[in-house]
DNA sequence: TTATATGCAAACGCTTTGCATCACG
DNA sequence: CGTGATGCAAAGCGTTTGCATATAA
């Protein structure tokens, strides 16, 4: 449920103290509401005049990227951002090019296909990357969340409804 | 055969000036065997004594990806490279993670996958975005073609069974 | 001669690093 | 205490831009 508490937990599980600043890139990722950049947080921090240094915060990403809570993503503008993701199975990104938000795809069918494709071209393949880009049924109707881009802030990740 | 003539023509029926420099430019990308980067390019340069600025490079990479006879890649490593592609269709990247050399996939199938991702989901999508990386025949053979070294050194590094 | 293209170097944006300090275990 | 974390500022990359010069049409 607390997607704040399960990256600190991460932190924890992997042996790295759950500092106040890890804690607080941890709050800030949970509830980005989808992608976001380096920048964005640091934005974040000193307008909520928290105060955390550029290198912290970039260490912090960097760390869970490693513990895959977050993975990088390459936006079509080629800049990279990072989306909040369940660190368990292997997935794909889906992004709203609107509002940011970002849903985790299961590979599915596209193992089989890649594979394909390898054997095809005689290549043995060791990792694909899928990234898709559309409007959220949200912004598609016109109506995007608040704070489209990259600030948002509903605190419970992409799932409304809970259960 | 000759893909210099086919960029140069490219540039030409676009309305731009195919200048020597930027001749030049199409006959590395031409003979680069696979992906490269801008400053692959100027080092090449700087390496066969022929007088090209940064800049120039920068630009004309732009103009050639702008007229889609090249692609800028996102490899995982994060850093960006350009491919030599088929202007036509739309079609991604198998890339060898050994000696970087490239091979335009169709899409086929995914267009359908992507489709039915979308629906699931709501979104409605725009773009998408396959990369796969893996051995060519070659390097998984352990013969990587010559001129090739190191040349997707920063592209190794992967966890071929990782997230 | 007029529009384009180029070189150079400075400017930029993003990210990393060195290092002294600080917090946690 | 000792290791790990942080802040700051400087350094490092890759890329872009301003501007005067050179070249193509």
């Amino acid at each position: 449920m607390d997607q704040t508490e399960r990256i600190i937990q991460a932190l924890d599980s992997a042996g790295y103290q759950a500092t106040a600043n890890r804690r607080l890139v941890a709050g800030m990722v949970a509830t980005s509401g989808g992608h976001f950049t380096a920048a964005d947080l640091l934005e974040r921090g000193r307008r909520e005049r928290v105060n955390i240094g550029r290198a912290t915060v970039f260490r912090a990403l960097e760390l869970l990227a490693e513990l895959h809570v977050i993975e990088r993503l390459d936006l079509p503008s080629g800049s990279h951002a990072y989306v909040l993701c369940d660190p368990a199975e292997h997935h794909h990104h889906l992004v709203c090019s609107g509002c940011g938000r970002s849903e985790d795809v299961a590979d599915g069918e596209l193992a089989r296909l890649v594979d394909e494709i390898g054997q095809r071209n005689g290549y043995r393949i060791e990792t694909h990357r899928l990234e898709l880009f559309g409007k959220c049924p949200d912004c598609a109707a016109g109506t995007p969340p608040n704070g489209a881009a990259s600030k948002a802030s509903s605190s419970a990740g992409q799932r409304p409804g809970g259960h």
